[in-house]
DNA sequence: ACAAAAGTGTTTAATATACACCCATGT
DNA sequence: ACATGGGTGTATATTAAACACTTTTGT
Protein backbone atom coordinates (compact mmCIF):
# COMPACT_ATOMS: atom_id res chain seq x y z
CA UNK A 1 0.00 0.00 0.00
CA UNK A 2 1.53 3.61 -1.05
CA UNK A 3 1.44 6.46 0.52
CA UNK A 4 -1.74 7.91 -1.14
CA UNK A 5 -3.80 4.52 -0.82
CA UNK A 6 -3.13 4.66 2.55
CA UNK A 7 -4.38 7.90 3.14
CA UNK A 8 -7.55 7.10 1.30
CA UNK A 9 -8.09 4.21 3.73
CA UNK A 10 -7.77 6.60 7.02
CA UNK A 11 -8.79 9.80 6.01
CA UNK A 12 -11.87 10.48 8.58
CA UNK A 13 -14.01 12.38 5.44
CA UNK A 14 -15.78 14.05 8.84
CA UNK A 15 -12.75 16.58 9.69
CA UNK A 16 -9.97 18.31 7.66
CA UNK A 17 -7.13 20.76 8.99
CA UNK A 18 -6.34 24.31 7.28
CA UNK A 19 -3.47 26.50 7.68
CA UNK A 20 -2.72 30.08 7.30
CA UNK A 21 1.01 30.37 6.87
CA UNK A 22 1.81 34.40 6.93
CA UNK A 23 4.81 36.05 5.76
CA UNK A 24 6.43 39.34 5.41
CA UNK A 25 8.03 40.42 2.66
CA UNK A 26 8.30 44.06 0.52
CA UNK A 27 7.04 45.62 3.45
CA UNK A 28 3.99 43.79 3.53
CA UNK A 29 2.01 40.32 4.82
CA UNK A 30 1.73 37.88 2.37
CA UNK A 31 -0.34 34.36 2.73
CA UNK A 32 0.59 30.74 1.72
CA UNK A 33 -2.27 29.91 -1.31
CA UNK A 34 -2.17 26.54 -2.99
CA UNK A 35 -3.83 26.47 -6.19
CA UNK A 36 -5.46 23.68 -7.45
CA UNK A 37 -5.56 22.97 -11.11
CA UNK A 38 -7.94 20.06 -11.99
CA UNK A 39 -10.28 19.07 -14.84
CA UNK A 40 -12.22 16.65 -15.68
CA UNK A 41 -12.08 13.98 -18.58
CA UNK A 42 -14.57 12.87 -21.06
CA UNK A 43 -15.34 9.76 -22.25
CA UNK A 44 -11.93 9.77 -24.77
CA UNK A 45 -9.80 10.33 -21.84
CA UNK A 46 -8.89 14.37 -22.57
CA UNK A 47 -9.14 16.59 -20.25
CA UNK A 48 -11.90 19.47 -20.86
CA UNK A 49 -13.47 22.23 -18.69
CA UNK A 50 -9.77 22.92 -16.67
CA UNK A 51 -10.70 24.68 -13.30
CA UNK A 52 -8.45 27.01 -11.04
CA UNK A 53 -9.27 26.87 -7.56
CA UNK A 54 -7.17 29.35 -5.22
CA UNK A 55 -6.81 27.49 -1.16
CA UNK A 56 -5.55 27.56 1.97
CA UNK A 57 -3.51 24.39 2.16
CA UNK A 58 -5.67 21.75 3.76
CA UNK A 59 -7.18 18.17 3.60
CA UNK A 60 -8.56 15.79 5.77
CA UNK A 61 -7.06 14.48 8.86
CA UNK A 62 -5.93 10.86 9.26
CA UNK A 63 -8.17 8.32 11.91
CA UNK A 64 -4.56 8.04 13.65
CA UNK A 65 -3.32 11.12 13.94
CA UNK A 66 -3.29 13.90 16.25
CA UNK A 67 -4.94 17.17 14.89
CA UNK A 68 -1.37 19.24 15.15
CA UNK A 69 0.30 16.28 13.78
CA UNK A 70 -2.17 16.00 10.97
CA UNK A 71 -1.96 19.88 10.18
CA UNK A 72 2.12 19.55 9.40
CA UNK A 73 1.52 16.59 7.39
CA UNK A 74 -0.69 18.21 5.22
CA UNK A 75 1.21 21.31 5.10
CA UNK A 76 4.43 19.52 4.29
CA UNK A 77 2.84 17.67 1.19
CA UNK A 78 0.93 20.59 -0.19
CA UNK A 79 3.66 22.57 0.28
CA UNK A 80 6.83 21.14 1.04
CA UNK A 81 6.88 23.77 4.29
CA UNK A 82 8.65 21.20 7.33
CA UNK A 83 8.93 21.53 10.60
CA UNK A 84 7.51 25.22 11.69
CA UNK A 85 5.59 25.59 15.04
CA UNK A 86 1.52 25.98 14.14
CA UNK A 87 -1.38 26.82 16.50
CA UNK A 88 -4.85 26.02 16.47
CA UNK A 89 -6.82 29.14 16.41
CA UNK A 90 -10.51 27.88 15.60
CA UNK A 91 -12.82 25.16 14.58
CA UNK A 92 -15.04 26.32 11.55
CA UNK A 93 -17.98 23.92 11.02
CA UNK A 94 -21.06 26.32 9.14
CA UNK A 95 -22.91 23.49 7.35
CA UNK A 96 -23.01 25.85 4.42
CA UNK A 97 -19.32 25.94 4.00
CA UNK A 98 -19.12 24.01 0.50
CA UNK A 99 -21.68 26.96 -1.12
CA UNK A 100 -19.77 27.73 -4.49
CA UNK A 101 -20.50 25.29 -7.05
CA UNK A 102 -17.15 25.13 -7.93
CA UNK A 103 -16.39 23.46 -4.48
CA UNK A 104 -18.78 21.02 -5.16
CA UNK A 105 -16.91 19.66 -8.13
CA UNK A 106 -13.72 19.82 -7.14
CA UNK A 107 -14.69 17.49 -4.07
CA UNK A 108 -16.43 15.46 -6.45
CA UNK A 109 -13.23 14.83 -8.22
CA UNK A 110 -10.71 14.70 -4.97
CA UNK A 111 -12.87 13.11 -2.04
CA UNK A 112 -14.23 9.61 -1.99
CA UNK A 113 -17.53 10.90 0.22
CA UNK A 114 -17.87 14.03 -2.08
CA UNK A 115 -21.26 15.15 0.14
CA UNK A 116 -19.96 14.50 4.31
CA UNK A 117 -20.29 17.32 5.83
CA UNK A 118 -16.91 18.63 7.04
CA UNK A 119 -15.71 20.43 9.69
CA UNK A 120 -12.63 22.23 9.48
CA UNK A 121 -10.03 22.67 12.27
CA UNK A 122 -7.86 26.14 11.70
CA UNK A 123 -4.16 26.88 12.01
CA UNK A 124 -1.95 29.52 11.88
CA UNK A 125 1.87 30.19 11.76
CA UNK A 126 4.32 32.89 11.23
CA UNK A 127 7.48 31.77 8.85
CA UNK A 128 9.92 34.21 7.77
CA UNK A 129 9.30 34.00 4.12
CA UNK A 130 12.63 34.05 2.88
CA UNK A 131 13.09 30.21 4.25
CA UNK A 132 10.19 29.01 2.15
CA UNK A 133 10.48 29.83 -1.49
CA UNK A 134 7.61 27.67 -3.17
CA UNK A 135 9.10 25.13 -5.06
CA UNK A 136 7.05 22.33 -7.11
CA UNK A 137 8.01 19.17 -5.02
CA UNK A 138 7.26 15.80 -6.66
CA UNK A 139 3.95 15.84 -4.27
CA UNK A 140 3.66 19.67 -4.06
CA UNK A 141 1.31 21.37 -5.32
CA UNK A 142 2.10 24.96 -7.01
CA UNK A 143 1.70 26.75 -4.15
CA UNK A 144 2.23 31.20 -3.84
CA UNK A 145 2.79 33.84 -1.74
CA UNK A 146 0.08 35.99 -2.20
CA UNK A 147 -0.21 39.63 -0.70
CA UNK A 148 -3.19 39.56 1.89
CA UNK A 149 -4.49 42.50 0.33
CA UNK A 150 -4.30 40.76 -3.22
CA UNK A 151 -5.98 37.66 -1.62
CA UNK A 152 -9.11 36.52 -4.67
CA UNK A 153 -11.66 34.75 -3.30
CA UNK A 154 -10.67 31.63 -2.04
CA UNK A 155 -12.58 28.02 -1.88
CA UNK A 156 -14.74 26.75 1.07
CA UNK A 157 -14.96 29.64 3.54
CA UNK A 158 -11.25 30.45 3.31
CA UNK A 159 -11.61 33.83 3.62
CA UNK A 160 -13.05 34.06 6.14
CA UNK A 161 -10.65 31.78 7.93
CA UNK A 162 -7.99 33.87 6.50
CA UNK A 163 -9.47 37.24 8.15
CA UNK A 164 -10.15 35.59 11.62
CA UNK A 165 -6.14 34.14 11.39
CA UNK A 166 -5.63 37.60 10.83
CA UNK A 167 -7.58 38.81 13.77
CA UNK A 168 -5.58 36.55 15.82
CA UNK A 169 -2.59 37.98 15.12
CA UNK A 170 -3.65 41.43 15.54
CA UNK A 171 -4.12 40.48 18.88
CA UNK A 172 -1.05 38.28 19.89
CA UNK A 173 1.28 40.52 18.26
CA UNK A 174 -0.05 43.02 20.71
CA UNK A 175 0.60 40.88 23.78
CA UNK A 176 3.61 39.25 22.53
CA UNK A 177 6.65 40.12 20.73
CA UNK A 178 6.33 38.00 18.14
CA UNK A 179 7.65 40.14 14.96
CA UNK A 180 10.73 38.36 14.76
CA UNK A 181 8.94 35.17 13.46
CA UNK A 182 8.25 37.46 10.52
CA UNK A 183 11.88 38.58 9.83
CA UNK A 184 14.62 37.95 8.39
CA UNK A 185 18.14 36.58 11.02
CA UNK A 186 19.10 40.63 10.47
CA UNK A 187 16.91 42.80 10.17
CA UNK A 188 16.56 46.98 11.37
CA UNK A 189 14.48 48.55 13.61
CA UNK A 190 12.11 50.32 10.69
CA UNK A 191 11.57 47.06 9.21
CA UNK A 192 10.16 45.82 12.57
CA UNK A 193 8.33 49.26 13.23
CA UNK A 194 7.14 48.50 9.87
CA UNK A 195 6.07 45.34 10.19
CA UNK A 196 3.86 46.24 13.21
CA UNK A 197 2.61 48.62 11.91
CA UNK A 198 1.83 47.02 8.51
CA UNK A 199 -0.14 44.19 11.35
CA UNK A 200 -2.01 46.36 13.21
CA UNK A 201 -3.09 49.12 10.44
CA UNK A 202 -1.71 51.94 12.60
CA UNK A 203 1.20 54.51 12.54
CA UNK A 204 3.15 54.01 15.71
CA UNK A 205 5.65 56.35 17.02
CA UNK A 206 9.34 56.09 15.84
CA UNK A 207 11.27 56.75 18.78
CA UNK A 208 8.77 54.97 21.59
CA UNK A 209 8.71 51.87 19.67
CA UNK A 210 12.52 51.62 19.80
CA UNK A 211 12.66 52.57 23.17
CA UNK A 212 10.32 50.17 23.85
CA UNK A 213 11.46 47.58 21.64
CA UNK A 214 15.10 48.26 24.02
CA UNK A 215 13.49 47.89 26.94
CA UNK A 216 12.66 44.27 26.07
CA UNK A 217 16.39 42.92 25.96
CA UNK A 218 15.35 41.03 22.73
CA UNK A 219 17.18 42.64 20.68
CA UNK A 220 21.07 41.68 20.08
CA UNK A 221 23.18 44.64 18.22
CA UNK A 222 25.10 43.25 15.53
CA UNK A 223 27.86 45.54 14.49
CA UNK A 224 27.09 45.32 11.34
CA UNK A 225 24.97 48.15 8.54
CA UNK A 226 22.72 47.87 5.72
CA UNK A 227 24.46 48.15 2.58
CA UNK A 228 24.08 50.41 -0.35
CA UNK A 229 20.84 52.28 0.89
CA UNK A 230 20.57 55.84 -0.57
CA UNK A 231 20.13 57.38 3.22
CA UNK A 232 21.84 56.70 6.39
CA UNK A 233 22.29 53.30 6.89
CA UNK A 234 20.32 51.23 9.61
CA UNK A 235 22.35 49.31 12.53
CA UNK A 236 21.05 45.07 12.36
CA UNK A 237 19.94 43.57 15.01
CA UNK A 238 19.11 39.72 15.68
CA UNK A 239 16.35 38.58 18.10
CA UNK A 240 17.66 37.09 21.23
CA UNK A 241 15.94 33.26 21.48
CA UNK A 242 16.90 32.30 24.72
CA UNK A 243 15.22 35.62 26.62
CA UNK A 244 12.05 35.06 24.49
CA UNK A 245 11.81 31.39 25.56
CA UNK A 246 11.91 32.45 28.75
CA UNK A 247 9.32 35.20 28.56
CA UNK A 248 6.39 32.70 27.99
CA UNK A 249 6.79 30.94 25.32
CA UNK A 250 4.18 32.73 23.34
CA UNK A 251 3.71 31.02 19.77
CA UNK A 252 7.17 29.43 19.48
CA UNK A 253 7.14 26.07 21.04
CA UNK B 1 -40.00 10.64 13.49
CA UNK B 2 -39.47 12.00 17.30
CA UNK B 3 -36.38 13.88 17.91
CA UNK B 4 -34.71 11.27 18.99
CA UNK B 5 -34.66 9.05 15.93
CA UNK B 6 -34.05 12.26 14.05
CA UNK B 7 -30.89 12.77 16.01
CA UNK B 8 -29.94 9.11 15.01
CA UNK B 9 -30.14 9.93 11.44
CA UNK B 10 -28.21 13.36 11.28
CA UNK B 11 -25.48 12.95 14.10
CA UNK B 12 -22.21 13.52 12.34
CA UNK B 13 -20.18 10.56 13.66
CA UNK B 14 -16.69 12.21 13.88
CA UNK B 15 -18.06 15.53 15.61
CA UNK B 16 -18.71 16.25 19.13
CA UNK B 17 -19.10 19.15 21.13
CA UNK B 18 -18.50 19.52 24.68
CA UNK B 19 -19.44 21.95 26.77
CA UNK B 20 -17.43 23.36 30.25
CA UNK B 21 -19.92 25.61 32.21
CA UNK B 22 -18.65 27.42 35.08
CA UNK B 23 -20.41 28.47 37.91
CA UNK B 24 -19.49 30.41 41.34
CA UNK B 25 -21.20 29.79 44.55
CA UNK B 26 -19.42 29.83 48.51
CA UNK B 27 -16.64 31.28 47.44
CA UNK B 28 -15.76 28.73 45.15
CA UNK B 29 -15.56 28.12 41.29
CA UNK B 30 -17.86 25.33 39.72
CA UNK B 31 -18.32 22.77 36.72
CA UNK B 32 -21.70 21.67 35.90
CA UNK B 33 -20.72 17.70 35.23
CA UNK B 34 -23.16 15.14 34.13
CA UNK B 35 -23.96 11.56 35.59
CA UNK B 36 -24.54 9.20 33.33
CA UNK B 37 -25.77 5.80 35.10
CA UNK B 38 -26.39 3.16 32.41
CA UNK B 39 -25.81 -0.60 33.13
CA UNK B 40 -25.89 -3.30 30.41
CA UNK B 41 -28.50 -5.77 30.35
CA UNK B 42 -28.58 -9.53 30.28
CA UNK B 43 -30.64 -12.10 27.56
CA UNK B 44 -33.62 -12.09 30.50
CA UNK B 45 -33.61 -7.60 29.77
CA UNK B 46 -32.45 -7.67 33.82
CA UNK B 47 -29.88 -4.77 34.37
CA UNK B 48 -26.39 -5.42 35.63
CA UNK B 49 -23.23 -4.39 36.19
CA UNK B 50 -24.28 -0.86 36.54
CA UNK B 51 -21.92 1.94 35.73
CA UNK B 52 -21.46 6.06 36.83
CA UNK B 53 -19.69 8.13 34.67
CA UNK B 54 -19.10 11.81 35.37
CA UNK B 55 -18.57 13.55 32.26
CA UNK B 56 -18.73 17.27 30.71
CA UNK B 57 -22.02 18.23 28.96
CA UNK B 58 -21.38 16.56 25.35
CA UNK B 59 -22.74 14.76 22.13
CA UNK B 60 -21.99 14.64 18.64
CA UNK B 61 -23.30 17.34 16.43
CA UNK B 62 -26.02 17.07 13.75
CA UNK B 63 -25.18 17.57 10.47
CA UNK B 64 -27.51 20.36 9.09
CA UNK B 65 -26.29 22.43 12.44
CA UNK B 66 -23.37 25.16 13.49
CA UNK B 67 -20.91 24.15 15.87
CA UNK B 68 -22.56 26.94 18.09
CA UNK B 69 -26.07 26.18 17.55
CA UNK B 70 -25.34 22.56 18.44
CA UNK B 71 -24.02 23.47 21.82
CA UNK B 72 -26.63 24.91 22.98
CA UNK B 73 -28.73 22.19 22.14
CA UNK B 74 -26.90 19.97 23.29
CA UNK B 75 -26.38 21.83 26.85
CA UNK B 76 -29.91 22.38 27.09
CA UNK B 77 -30.67 18.70 25.90
CA UNK B 78 -28.53 17.62 28.42
CA UNK B 79 -28.96 19.98 31.58
CA UNK B 80 -32.05 22.38 30.39
CA UNK B 81 -29.87 25.60 30.53
CA UNK B 82 -31.20 27.70 27.77
CA UNK B 83 -30.08 30.38 25.92
CA UNK B 84 -26.76 31.46 27.99
CA UNK B 85 -24.00 31.88 25.40
CA UNK B 86 -21.21 29.88 24.87
CA UNK B 87 -17.80 30.55 23.49
CA UNK B 88 -15.53 27.90 21.51
CA UNK B 89 -11.87 27.45 22.50
CA UNK B 90 -10.67 24.51 21.27
CA UNK B 91 -10.59 21.82 19.27
CA UNK B 92 -9.08 18.35 20.67
CA UNK B 93 -8.44 15.36 18.86
CA UNK B 94 -5.94 13.18 20.20
CA UNK B 95 -6.93 9.74 18.83
CA UNK B 96 -6.06 8.06 21.87
CA UNK B 97 -9.22 10.57 23.25
CA UNK B 98 -10.85 6.91 24.45
CA UNK B 99 -8.65 5.93 26.59
CA UNK B 100 -10.17 3.99 29.19
CA UNK B 101 -12.11 1.16 29.35
CA UNK B 102 -15.55 2.49 30.60
CA UNK B 103 -15.50 4.71 28.45
CA UNK B 104 -15.27 2.27 25.22
CA UNK B 105 -18.36 0.54 26.79
CA UNK B 106 -20.30 3.54 27.13
CA UNK B 107 -19.55 4.07 23.44
CA UNK B 108 -20.87 0.81 22.45
CA UNK B 109 -24.50 1.13 24.45
CA UNK B 110 -24.90 4.82 23.06
CA UNK B 111 -23.45 5.28 19.68
CA UNK B 112 -24.21 3.45 16.56
CA UNK B 113 -20.74 3.66 14.92
CA UNK B 114 -18.93 3.10 18.58
CA UNK B 115 -15.66 2.80 16.92
CA UNK B 116 -15.35 5.85 15.20
CA UNK B 117 -12.77 8.37 15.68
CA UNK B 118 -14.35 11.16 17.25
CA UNK B 119 -13.01 15.09 17.07
CA UNK B 120 -14.54 17.63 19.65
CA UNK B 121 -14.69 21.28 19.59
CA UNK B 122 -15.02 22.25 23.57
CA UNK B 123 -17.22 25.57 24.37
CA UNK B 124 -17.24 27.23 27.27
CA UNK B 125 -19.42 29.54 29.36
CA UNK B 126 -19.81 31.28 32.77
CA UNK B 127 -23.31 31.44 34.39
CA UNK B 128 -25.04 32.76 37.44
CA UNK B 129 -25.16 29.95 39.60
CA UNK B 130 -28.22 30.51 41.00
CA UNK B 131 -30.25 30.78 37.78
CA UNK B 132 -29.09 26.88 36.69
CA UNK B 133 -30.14 24.84 39.72
CA UNK B 134 -29.61 21.37 38.46
CA UNK B 135 -33.25 19.55 37.81
CA UNK B 136 -34.28 16.65 36.21
CA UNK B 137 -36.45 17.72 33.12
CA UNK B 138 -38.02 14.69 30.94
CA UNK B 139 -34.99 15.01 28.85
CA UNK B 140 -32.59 16.24 30.79
CA UNK B 141 -29.97 13.83 32.70
CA UNK B 142 -28.67 14.19 36.40
CA UNK B 143 -26.86 16.88 36.22
CA UNK B 144 -24.45 18.52 39.27
CA UNK B 145 -22.11 21.58 40.75
CA UNK B 146 -19.15 20.05 41.64
CA UNK B 147 -16.53 22.45 42.79
CA UNK B 148 -13.70 22.64 40.91
CA UNK B 149 -11.21 21.54 43.38
CA UNK B 150 -13.18 18.54 43.65
CA UNK B 151 -13.46 17.41 40.45
CA UNK B 152 -13.33 13.07 39.89
CA UNK B 153 -11.97 11.56 36.98
CA UNK B 154 -14.08 12.60 34.40
CA UNK B 155 -14.93 10.21 30.86
CA UNK B 156 -12.45 10.66 27.88
CA UNK B 157 -10.03 13.61 28.09
CA UNK B 158 -12.40 15.86 30.12
CA UNK B 159 -10.47 16.63 32.77
CA UNK B 160 -7.97 18.08 30.19
CA UNK B 161 -10.76 19.92 28.42
CA UNK B 162 -11.78 21.39 31.91
CA UNK B 163 -8.25 22.04 32.92
CA UNK B 164 -7.74 24.32 29.69
CA UNK B 165 -11.24 26.25 29.40
CA UNK B 166 -9.88 27.51 32.88
CA UNK B 167 -6.49 28.42 31.56
CA UNK B 168 -8.77 30.60 28.99
CA UNK B 169 -10.73 31.45 31.86
CA UNK B 170 -7.70 33.01 34.04
CA UNK B 171 -6.59 34.85 30.88
CA UNK B 172 -10.17 36.48 29.57
CA UNK B 173 -10.18 37.35 33.46
CA UNK B 174 -7.28 39.51 33.54
CA UNK B 175 -7.82 41.14 29.67
CA UNK B 176 -11.73 41.47 30.26
CA UNK B 177 -14.35 42.02 33.05
CA UNK B 178 -16.05 39.53 33.39
CA UNK B 179 -16.42 38.37 37.15
CA UNK B 180 -19.34 39.79 36.27
CA UNK B 181 -20.97 36.87 34.67
CA UNK B 182 -20.24 34.40 37.75
CA UNK B 183 -22.09 36.77 40.77
CA UNK B 184 -25.68 37.26 41.92
CA UNK B 185 -27.48 40.27 40.29
CA UNK B 186 -26.32 42.13 43.94
CA UNK B 187 -22.86 41.93 45.01
CA UNK B 188 -20.68 43.86 47.44
CA UNK B 189 -17.26 43.94 46.26
CA UNK B 190 -15.70 42.04 48.92
CA UNK B 191 -17.37 39.22 46.78
CA UNK B 192 -15.92 40.38 43.45
CA UNK B 193 -12.80 40.54 44.55
CA UNK B 194 -12.53 36.97 46.29
CA UNK B 195 -14.22 35.91 42.97
CA UNK B 196 -11.01 36.94 40.80
CA UNK B 197 -9.06 35.66 43.30
CA UNK B 198 -10.06 32.67 43.22
CA UNK B 199 -10.15 32.49 39.73
CA UNK B 200 -6.17 33.98 39.84
CA UNK B 201 -5.42 31.94 42.67
CA UNK B 202 -3.50 34.98 44.12
CA UNK B 203 -4.41 37.54 46.78
CA UNK B 204 -5.43 40.98 44.93
CA UNK B 205 -4.74 44.47 46.82
CA UNK B 206 -8.31 45.68 48.85
CA UNK B 207 -8.05 48.97 48.04
CA UNK B 208 -6.34 49.29 44.49
CA UNK B 209 -8.68 46.01 43.32
CA UNK B 210 -11.60 48.57 44.61
CA UNK B 211 -10.53 51.94 43.11
CA UNK B 212 -9.64 49.70 39.80
CA UNK B 213 -12.86 48.32 40.02
CA UNK B 214 -14.74 51.36 40.25
CA UNK B 215 -12.88 53.16 38.19
CA UNK B 216 -14.18 51.07 35.09
CA UNK B 217 -17.78 52.50 35.68
CA UNK B 218 -19.27 49.33 35.47
CA UNK B 219 -20.92 49.10 38.99
CA UNK B 220 -23.78 50.66 39.85
CA UNK B 221 -23.96 51.13 43.58
CA UNK B 222 -27.25 50.26 45.13
CA UNK B 223 -28.51 52.09 48.07
CA UNK B 224 -28.62 48.55 50.20
CA UNK B 225 -26.57 46.79 52.45
CA UNK B 226 -25.89 43.13 53.09
CA UNK B 227 -28.38 42.02 56.55
CA UNK B 228 -27.67 39.92 59.07
CA UNK B 229 -23.60 39.61 58.85
CA UNK B 230 -21.94 39.69 61.85
CA UNK B 231 -19.71 42.26 60.59
CA UNK B 232 -19.61 46.13 59.38
CA UNK B 233 -22.31 45.33 56.10
CA UNK B 234 -21.42 45.69 52.51
CA UNK B 235 -22.67 48.46 50.08
CA UNK B 236 -23.89 46.16 47.31
CA UNK B 237 -23.73 46.94 43.73
CA UNK B 238 -25.01 45.59 40.15
CA UNK B 239 -23.24 45.60 36.72
CA UNK B 240 -24.10 47.99 34.17
CA UNK B 241 -24.63 46.04 30.80
CA UNK B 242 -24.32 48.93 28.96
CA UNK B 243 -21.02 50.29 29.55
CA UNK B 244 -19.81 46.90 29.51
CA UNK B 245 -21.12 46.23 25.85
CA UNK B 246 -19.75 49.35 24.73
CA UNK B 247 -16.60 48.24 26.04
CA UNK B 248 -15.98 45.44 23.32
CA UNK B 249 -18.11 42.60 24.03
CA UNK B 250 -16.03 40.15 25.19
CA UNK B 251 -17.49 37.13 26.29
CA UNK B 252 -20.71 38.38 25.91
CA UNK B 253 -22.46 38.49 22.68
C1' DA C 1 -15.29 43.80 74.46
C1' DC C 2 -14.25 41.19 70.82
C1' DA C 3 -14.17 39.11 66.22
C1' DA C 4 -14.83 39.84 61.36
C1' DA C 5 -15.05 41.88 57.19
C1' DA C 6 -15.95 46.75 55.22
C1' DG C 7 -14.26 50.88 53.93
C1' DT C 8 -10.92 54.59 52.94
C1' DG C 9 -5.89 58.00 50.82
C1' DT C 10 -1.40 59.00 49.97
C1' DT C 11 3.14 58.31 48.32
C1' DT C 12 6.22 56.33 44.99
C1' DA C 13 7.54 53.86 40.94
C1' DA C 14 6.73 52.38 36.35
C1' DT C 15 4.84 52.99 32.01
C1' DA C 16 2.84 55.48 28.12
C1' DT C 17 2.46 59.54 25.25
C1' DA C 18 3.60 63.56 22.74
C1' DC C 19 6.81 65.92 20.23
C1' DA C 20 11.33 68.03 16.50
C1' DC C 21 15.67 68.09 14.96
C1' DC C 22 20.28 66.41 13.08
C1' DC C 23 22.80 62.43 10.58
C1' DA C 24 24.76 59.42 6.94
C1' DT C 25 24.24 57.87 2.50
C1' DG C 26 23.29 57.60 -2.79
C1' DT C 27 22.03 60.16 -6.67
C1' DA D 1 22.38 70.00 -2.86
C1' DC D 2 18.71 67.29 -2.05
C1' DA D 3 15.90 63.34 -0.97
C1' DT D 4 15.48 59.42 2.05
C1' DG D 5 15.01 56.97 6.04
C1' DG D 6 18.02 56.51 10.56
C1' DG D 7 18.74 57.97 14.90
C1' DT D 8 18.16 60.49 19.42
C1' DG D 9 15.94 62.95 24.64
C1' DT D 10 12.84 65.24 27.59
C1' DA D 11 8.72 66.64 29.81
C1' DT D 12 4.03 65.28 31.16
C1' DA D 13 0.25 62.27 32.10
C1' DT D 14 -1.44 57.88 33.28
C1' DT D 15 -1.43 53.73 35.56
C1' DA D 16 0.29 50.36 38.99
C1' DA D 17 1.92 49.15 43.57
C1' DA D 18 2.75 49.40 48.34
C1' DC D 19 0.97 50.22 52.66
C1' DA D 20 -2.45 50.69 58.02
C1' DC D 21 -6.01 52.25 60.40
C1' DT D 22 -11.07 53.21 61.55
C1' DT D 23 -16.02 51.59 61.11
C1' DT D 24 -20.08 48.80 61.70
C1' DT D 25 -22.29 44.94 62.92
C1' DG D 26 -23.47 40.28 65.69
C1' DT D 27 -22.31 37.65 69.47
Amino acid sequence: MNTQELNKVNLNPHVSVDCVILGYDSNELKVLLIERKYSEENENGQAHNPKLDIALPGNLVRDDEDLDTSAKRILKELTGIDNIYMEQFRAFGNPNRVRKEQDAEWLKTMRTDPQARVITIAYFALVKLEDYVPRADSFARRSEWYPIKKVPKLAFDHNEILEQALQVLKFKVTHYPLGFELLPEKFSLGQLQRLYESILGDDLDKRNFRRKMKSLKLLIPLKEKQQGVAHKPAELYMFNMKVYEQLQGGILK
